[in-house]
DNA sequence: ACCATATAGTCAGACAGCCTGACCAAACAG
DNA sequence: CTGTTTGGTCAGGCTGTCTGACTATATGGT
């Protein structure tokens, strides 16, 4: 067997999802969020984190991740307030709307795997999960998006 | 069945191919060419095609493929030649040096989908093909790689 | 044959996202 | 209580993309 086209297979496949993702959340009413937003979110839900730990999550210099968090700030998404410990650090969290965009990319995300699993049944999708978890061992996730 | 993470493994394993073929792309003995070209010379190989061509296939503007195409020529990876009968346009080849980065990228890439082959089985690889192709008739195979 | 329009490609300028380097202030370790 | 580490900012630069304006060739209607 060739499978001379699975990159391109994968790659389509990757952006055929980042970009389903990206429109749902569009269509939910966060027009100004862009996909490596909803990567930075992942790591701010929950407890939230200070910028050096975002910056590490996203794979960039402190100094981008500032740059991204003052615009995700900027647009209402993100909170910064004082490190209850740590009087140098920052502690950033998201704000309703940040969770409310979260939600709405979880969502938009179950609706196409919902899709495609229609299309392909629930076992062939079971399958592909795997041996995509099995391939993704050896690659981070990278903001590319 | 959640597949909550799905969208990051699916990114995780197209990263994952990505830069395995990258690196043997780069082993070969061609560290200047990045993920990116290897996109643009799928469409340079063979008969060749002209700049606004290579701009429509890469999704970028014919000024930004121009400069790309100008990258490439002065690493002696793409050759211009006169079009045979359309005055205005440029024909563009690869060298023999770009047909040889080409095989050095399909060799790594059968490489990385051999040895996931022999981790999860050829069947389940099949079944992994075939749901990313399902997946990929929506998506448009940028070069965001 | 001629002119109007469409097309291939270039040049110039701007912007976004990322980087490196230098720096400040708080924390921690001896 | 002083030297080093760590969280974060500011300043400046690079790369890859974009838009807008332009030249030169091709094409099609009259």
């Amino acid at each position: 067997m060739a499978y001379d086209d699975l990159p391109f297979r994968m790659l389509a496949a990757s952006n055929a999802m980042t970009e389903a993702i990206d429109a749902g959340v569009r269509a939910a009413g966060y027009p100004d969020l862009r996909p490596a937003h909803g990567f930075a979110f992942v790591r701010l839900s929950g407890p939230g984190c200070t910028l050096v730990e975002l910056a590490d999550h996203m794979g960039m210099t402190k100094q981008s991740a500032s740059t991204l968090v003052a615009d995700l700030e900027r647009k209402g998404y993100v909170r910064r307030s004082p490190h209850p410990v740590d009087g140098r650090a920052t502690m950033l969290t998201l704000t309703p709307r940040g969770v409310a965009a979260t939600e709405a990319a979880s969502r938009a995300g179950r609706d196409v795997v919902r899709r495609w699993a229609r299309e392909v049944g629930d076992e062939r999708l079971e399958v592909f999960a795997q041996v995509a978890a099995v391939m993704a061992r050896e690659g981070r996730v990278r903001p590319t998006w």
